[in-house]
DNA sequence: TATGAATGAGGTTTCATTCAT
DNA sequence: GATGAATGAAACCTCATTCAT
């Protein structure tokens, strides 16, 4: 019995929480980090600017998260996507294409984290900072690491597989920022074979 | 005399108006757009706040002219550069040169133009906004125009050469971030032969 | 009990606002509109600057609300005076008693009313600006009206009636300021019969 | 020689003087006393801020010359007007003629006056505040006295003159009030037979 | 004398954050 | 747990005033 209303109680925070951070995105995506104030955020969860609070210990918090919680669950989705795929051009296929899909299913979150992430990017001296960078670096690495395979084993020229990464992942951002600023606000996925194509083409050895 | 008048006046006004827009840039390239305040640009000017506004009408214009005024001399430099040259193939290459060596000659410039202009999120109700988009829209004409010959004899395949700009931009963007990410603080320009490399190779027909 | 409730907020609500102008009101009558700031009546009322915007949106409307709050007690008060007075001279000398007990009632809003509500520089382009418009006018249209009423049936001479207005009112708010200036600080409603007096006696056909 | 020279510089320092304080009355009865900007006022006389500086010492002391230098020369036009007249209601009416007619040549004057006065008018720790309070008093004892010789031998009621004074003077702006407000912007002298006409019949013993 | 340039001081406004209910 | 109300801190901006030329 106390194990099932800690789990209510649990599901109810998480839904508070997830409602809010959904807010946040959307707020922060339209208006940009700056301009977003914690009142449009409470408006748009339609709750009181106090209750954010008991979720978030600020607003720095609260935009880490929105940005971090995210990319846990992209980063879970990716490795859980390349899991067994032993082709190393099939499974960049399938991380970038994952990529894609969890872009294409929150505008929000991918306007987050890659337009308005350059503050977590750079500070390292806040806590959060340090968090994001950790998943920075376990994407870099998952990508990189891939690619790296793709140059010994599928064909791609020889070069810092970290460096190559950054020219792939600004392609796939380019991208959205072409459709985005087109207005053809279509699936990004659907042009993750010709992003792939163009990059796989262009680093053949 | 007159004239001679005129012109030392125009002269310290410009540096004035030059020294002012060199604190801001550095200021937000260290701060953040955000967090930049006109005191620390006041401060690292060596001049009070209210002097800014003696040049600038408000923080807003002062933001948009670290980018416009830029983006200008930016733009003349890759008419410049592209002028005169037939093989739209070689102009691609010198256009990004010219970019890459523009980026390379002032860091902090870069990192607001790059990293800073949000370009989702100009507002082009203000006059401010609207002149970004201008110079905006200029270098994507200039770019797409180029890449547009490419495909017509330049052997590259066909599709919507803005899409193409803006992958091309983008891996330029990503190159710069590695270069800031991975400390390698080299010149951007040194790269400039791989991404058109990976690019032309990528887009072959 | 929610209907109960929301009488207390309401309550409230009033409460602070009626402290805040009431503040406002002190605080301009002893510096002037143009010297009083925000802190000083934030002083004044006992609050922060901060909770006045809580209440007004700028200083522009916290201004004219000093004014014209109490404009509409007055014009209230007036028309309720002069309800069912048919004698048109009898009606003049409720509606002049009627104000002069209103200003004697509270003098830091007669300071404001009469001394720094500066009529000819409202401005009309602005909310607040119309707000005192419309009860400028609808003081000018009662006083007038009546007056017209004294000109066909009172033995008042023909003239245009807002014109007498403006000149009755006048006499009021000389009438004040000789009071304030001689530090004879007494009832203004004392005067109201001498000011009568002499009006319709001069207006006499 | 020494003399000649020294009249013309006179003469130019006069000649700043009096456009800066037109200047001046143009600008703060255009956008009051508070809104008036020293650089407006500079823009309108043609000249730099800092000149005004030469001329006055600072924004207070240029704004109690504008309201000063005006009313002394009024005030010596009314003395010059009444000398001689031995009727005392014919002086009183010199007197308002003479007043109206100052104002009707120079509207401006009149605004800053009549309509901005009000801080020269309470503050008398100021000197400007106690040089214009001198004036004040000058007026009023030549209208008052006026006045009190119409009481003993020109049939006006007994009163306190001075508070006769504010009533008269009242009327006098109240008319001028009126014609400002609704844009019939006929010289005031015009109606100055009214007000006298209204004023001493309402004042017969 | 005249002024372009600079600024200190101070005002208005915003907003993240706290706290009593 | 939720919130209405309050506020400290800080940002932007203005303007009277000074001063070197």
């Amino acid at each position: 019995m106390e194990k099932k209303l800690q789990d209510k109680k649990e599901l109810i925070q998480q839904f508070r929480t997830e409602g809010i951070l959904d807010a946040a995105r959307s707020v922060i995506s339209k208006r940009g980090l700056d301009k977003a104030t914690m009142e449009q955020v409470a408006d748009e969860a339609g709750i009181s600017k106090a209750t954010i609070y008991l979720y978030f210990k600020n607003k720095e918090e609260l935009y880490y998260r929105c940005v971090v919680d995210g990319m846990d669950e992209l980063l879970s989705a990716m490795e859980k996507a390349a899991a067994g795929i032993a082709d190393p051009l099939e499974r960049l296929k399938r991380l970038m294409l994952t990529q894609m899909e969890f872009i294409d299913a929150d505008r929000d979150f991918f306007k987050v984290y890659i337009i308005e992430s350059r503050d977590l990017l750079f500070d390292k001296t806040s806590e959060c900072g340090r968090e994001f960078a950790k998943r920075h670096d376990r994407l870099v690495r998952i990508m990189s690491g891939c690619i790296r395979e793709c140059m010994e084993n599928g064909g791609l020229r020889k070069m810092d597989p970290i460096k190559a990464h950054y020219l792939l992942f600004s392609m796939m951002r380019g991208m959205a920022m072409f459709s985005i600023m087109s207005g053809k606000d279509g699936p990004l996925s659907s042009e993750a074979a010709v992003i792939l194509d163009i990059f796989l083409n262009g680093m053949k050895a």
